[in-house]
DNA sequence: GCTATTGTTTGACAGGCATCAAACAATAAA
DNA sequence: TTTATTGTTTGATGCCTGTCAAACAATAGC
């Protein structure tokens, strides 16, 4: 059995363009971030301490899911979120590692 | 003398979500693509061959400039316009390179 | 001085998007 | 079987954005 989770589109599907559209906003570039650590982690809004409704913040993980951004992992009540980091890296080699890098002053 | 031009962010205050919204859009992207190589290029309609009404294009130019990815240097009727490379790969280093490299299949 | 060229700007319009609030759904715990 | 937990979904709202069309602006050439 595969663990249940949310459709996400095939990789050979997603463009450049879709990556970039999920990640052009403050707080998903930021969850990119926190998820490029390679754990998986919970959607549980005080995981993440950002300042919107937990609804908003459920449309964002949508958002980067559907972007091909992501993959979503069910099992019981918790949802757990995690980087496509290794087909990311192979589709869309050092973009990752750019969005993560800390920009120099 | 300096050229004239248009007014560009400093370097210094533009975030990378700035860039990351400039080109998360089809032409824009395609834009940035070809300023990658490095030469100047004229703004002229004829010279890119989008399907787009000359203002659209104009609109475009526009939102990479104010979020830091071109510079315009204006003589006479041309407006020449160039990526701004050596300042985006000090500040996000890698980011352009893998937004122009094409995507393995 | 006209006229053509090369763009920008403004207005209008439709669609998309980030946000909140409220309702819903599924599971776990009591 | 209630109740609490962990989310999603569905409106509603206001803002932003991509597009075209038309008007404007600046320069070059006749």
């Amino acid at each position: 059995m595969t663990p249940a989770g949310y459709p996400v589109p095939e990789m050979s599907e997603v463009q450049l363009v879709d990556i970039l559209r999920a990640v052009a906003d403050p707080i998903r570039l930021e969850i990119v971030r926190v998820l490029a650590d390679g754990e998986p982690h919970s959607k549980h809004e005080d995981d993440w301490g950002f300042d919107v409704h937990k609804s908003t913040l459920s449309h964002h993980f949508k958002a980067l899911r559907e972007g091909g951004v992501t993959l979503t992992t069910v099992s019981g009540r918790t949802h757990v979120i995690q980087l496509r980091r290794r087909e990311l890296d192979k589709k869309f080699p050092g973009l990752i590692d750019a969005l993560v890098t800390e920009e120099p002053s």
